[in-house]
DNA sequence: CGACCAATTTGGTCAGACCAATTAAATCTA
DNA sequence: TAGATTTAATTGGTCTGACCAAATTGGTCG
């Protein structure tokens, strides 16, 4: 739904939407642009600008003949939003890829950052880890300070590659949790625990230790939207029946 | 150089050198799509197109009124790939970063690959290392078979996201490497010992120690690659005075 | 059946036009 | 003169219709 306003998104979004539902099979011609631009009521001008995101995205290949449906893993992340949302609930296998990828991420962060923290740097961090694991019972103000850790911890490690990767893994896995209200529940004890783990590797400087532990509170965090999703599966099914019996 | 043959292609290509070279400053605004259809003598059209690939690629954001330059670090990773290429000699810290991160992600997949390998996966596996170890001589073919092990973990490891992310920083990095005939130099000892260490970790199943193995030899490799980008921007420099001594 | 050639389709590009929203300029007020 | 308001110019969004070169397709001929 990420409607620009613009028909050319709009364009764009659709027909991103139908090769990700693979309505279109890899290598197969999409229509015309004459065509497509028959069928959305558009100018071609308008089919041209959209295909031409979806050529930036890697879902298409055009070329004089036709644009060609290009193999999924060809693309860039920037589809995994999309193809998260494809389907009602997300594909439980790909959330977790994304956490455990991230959690990679973020574990590399926190080596690069210890390694290179200036003094200043540490006791800020050491601050901060200090308010986590106070706020441990208060769910929402916990997740602020930790997003606000993670993300100062990539301020530090300042490594662009990371952080670019990041930010669209942010921008395409955060939103879809936030738009499909699914929330992780996580015990109060293993943010202590986390906190606790984290302030004793930032007072010996162990990188290591850091990185184990980030690793670690991931798993944790998997185990605990991988239930939220099913849980919200669950509901999903039911409406649907319900649905039915209504009909 | 990703000239597409098109123009609107080159438009964006160019428009994407200046705005990394960081020729307009962030938050400021483009020229108006009609100046820059004069400027590169190409239609409106042409323009539109070129600006709707740098608006995928995250760099500007296009909203009625102008397109306004984005901060660099909300843009897309597939901007390293011509960040890197804007220099004569890419920026040692940059392939660094590129290096550790492609590390990151090459130890989650050796890890998950290991967990969740068949039987055959595992013997196919064993008999890539086993091959690896044997060409520790010859530098060309064991790079090869180093790619296609990794290439075969991923397969095994079936991790979209890290599918994803991966091609994309090879797409980048591994290409301009190459173009810049960057040749890291790795003794073969140190593919031996590496051979044997995953060697090792495949018989025992042991996930971890493949993954660590993994990261160090990164690490050794990033060395490598930081002497060979010192050497190439020494014969840049040399290549310079010459030509200044020339005039 | 395979090689070859012509008609058609397709993408690439251009020119010129109109609208709505924004921005910048000019004007008028307090 | 400073500030608010109106007006004019600019800018992106879209459409139409046209032309070219390359690729596809279909028919024809050996």
């Amino acid at each position: 739904m990420s409607a620009n306003s613009t028909i050319s998104h709009e364009i764009a979004s659709l027909l991103r939407d139908e090769i990700l539902r693979s309505q279109y099979r890899r290598g197969e011609r999409l229509p015309s642009e004459r065509d497509l631009a028959a069928r959305f009521n558009a100018s071609r001008g308008a089919v041209r600008e959209a295909l031409s995101q979806l050529e930036q995205l890697g879902l298409i290949r055009i070329l004089p003949g036709g644009a060609r449906v290009q193999a999924i893993d060809a693309a860039s992340i920037a589809i995994l939003g999309p193809l998260m949302e494809v389907n009602d609930v997300p594909d439980p296998l790909l959330v977790d890829q994304f956490l455990q990828t991230f959690a990679a991420l973020a574990a590399l962060t926190a080596r690069s950052a210890i390694n290179k923290a200036s003094n200043e740097e540490m006791r800020n961090l050491q601050g901060m880890v200090e308010r986590l694991g106070k706020l441990a019972g208060d769910f929402g103000a916990m997740q602020t300070q930790w997003r606000e850790f993670l993300e100062y911890l990539a301020t530090v490690a300042d490594n662009l590659v990371v952080r670019l990767i990041g930010n669209d893994l942010k921008a395409q896995f955060v939103e879809q949790m936030m738009n499909l209200g699914i929330k992780p529940v996580v015990k109060p004890a293993t943010i202590k625990q986390l906190a606790n783990s984290l302030k004793l590797s930032l007072a010996s400087k162990d990188a290591e230790l850091a990185a184990t532990t980030i690793q670690l509170h991931f798993d944790e965090l998997r185990i605990a939207v991988s239930e939220a999703i099913s849980l919200k599966q669950a509901s999903y099914q039911k409406q649907a029946v319900q649905g039915l019996a209504r009909q």
